[in-house]
DNA sequence: GTCAGTGCAAAGCTTTTGCAGCGCG
DNA sequence: CGCGCTGCAAAAGCTTTGCACTGAC
């Protein structure tokens, strides 16, 4: 699934681009990063993961970016109850959603088409025009049940 | 459905007693807040809305509270991606989940059986002992659409 | 009377904002 | 060569912790 992530990051660019923004080393960096990641990251796994030519860069770059990847819907944000947000790509081929072990932390991805269609179904019968949604669920992994 | 809401507060109340923990002024007076609640609440909102006999309560007490309410089960933390937690009491005939305004910040609940059912099926496929869930849309409401 | 519960104040974290300077286009 | 991007540092929240005191049992 290399070619997907990515692409992620150059379309990404491109559409920030398009959207009449420069391009410098910092964003490209958290974009980079980004791009390379499994699933979802904090920010300030970003800032210790990203960086330009040797230089770290700065944390409000981090926090700026994320937010420029968010208003252009190029950025999931994902919330599992510890008081950091995490953010991963929008990959809509890839849409998934993340499971919690409340006992060490660990998350992970899933994915459910049976959920999402009931998921859509449901969005459509409330008086939102809803453009994105958030499914955690939380729980003990098998490392933790023992 | 104000019955309700009242029962919850006082089995909760007895389900702490039961664990061996003492009944103070700042237990009681979250219990009554949240039990009177129609849906999620932020700890500040429970700082300024609950007092006991006139008295404001500590806003520490508070954190306090929802953490052991938290570990006996009895309040669902709730993140609608604004940064700060909201909690609900855990109605389990009432379960529900929640849309969010991306626009005023609005939160409306909503419940589906099908949605239940499916996020069950999923949760039955992970490796995961899965105790609870959340469910958040995202999207413009009725107001906010104009 | 003992010890959990409480309030206040201070500390800790994540996230945001101000500002001077660098560098992309 | 102007204006946006960046980094640093300070500020702003939300949440947690330490400590002395109150009050439940």
């Amino acid at each position: 699934v290399v070619p997907a992530t990515v692409s992620w990051s150059q379309s990404a660019q491109q559409a920030l681009r398009s959207a009449g923004l420069r391009s410098g080393g910092a964003r490209r960096a958290v974009l980079d990063f980004l791009g390379s990641q499994e699933c979802c990251v904090s920010a300030q796994e970003i800032h210790s993961g990203a960086g330009h030519g040797g230089r770290a860069i700065g944390i409000a770059s981090v926090y700026r970016v994320l937010d420029e990847l968010l208003e252009h819907g190029l950025v999931q944000r994902v919330d599992v109850g510890d008081g950091v947000a995490r953010y991963e790509p929008a990959l809509h081929e890839h849409h998934h959603h993340h499971v919690v072990c409340d006992a060490c932390g660990r998350v992970d991805p899933f994915s459910d088409d049976a959920l999402e269609r009931a998921i859509d179904r449901a969005a459509g019968r409330l008086g939102y025009a809803v453009r994105g949604h958030e499914v955690v669920l939380r729980g003990r992994c098998g490392d933790c049940r023992r």
